[in-house]
DNA sequence: GTTTTGACACCCG
DNA sequence: TCGGGTGCCAAAA
């Protein structure tokens, strides 16, 4: 595993339960910044998602984005934590820095 | 060493 | 608000 690779899961793990965050602001904290997309490659290959709630990650637009189990079950367990979702959109209030 | 691939971000019309 | 095009980055082939 890469020491990137590390470094998105670790930032990942550090989002609050109820709360998200995005590709960019994850690339951003750690030190990669412009690597969103590298982010999402990461996440995508990981198929851990019980160890890593890689769910609380969406698009900078508030777009969820993809999920490997799919986006609808993304978006169910966002919606379980208390994350408002309208059209496919989190509700900015959710989003936040880590 | 070079090319391809994406779970993005941003700008423009 | 929405779609399309462009730029960016790290990995894997």
């Amino acid at each position: 595993m890469t020491p990137f690779q590390k470094s998105v899961y670790r930032a990942t793990m550090r989002v609050p339960k109820g709360s998200v965050t995005t590709y960019g602001r994850i690339a951003k904290s750690i030190g990669s910044l412009g690597a969103a997309r590298a982010v999402g490659n990461v996440l995508n290959k990981n198929i851990d998602t019980v160890h890593i709630p890689c769910h609380r990650v969406v698009c900078a637009n508030g777009k969820v984005g993809g999920y490997v189990h799919g986006q609808r079950e993304k978006i169910r367990k966002l919606r379980h934590e208390g994350v408002v979702i309208k059209k496919g959109r989190v509700d900015e209030s959710h989003i936040i820095d880590v």
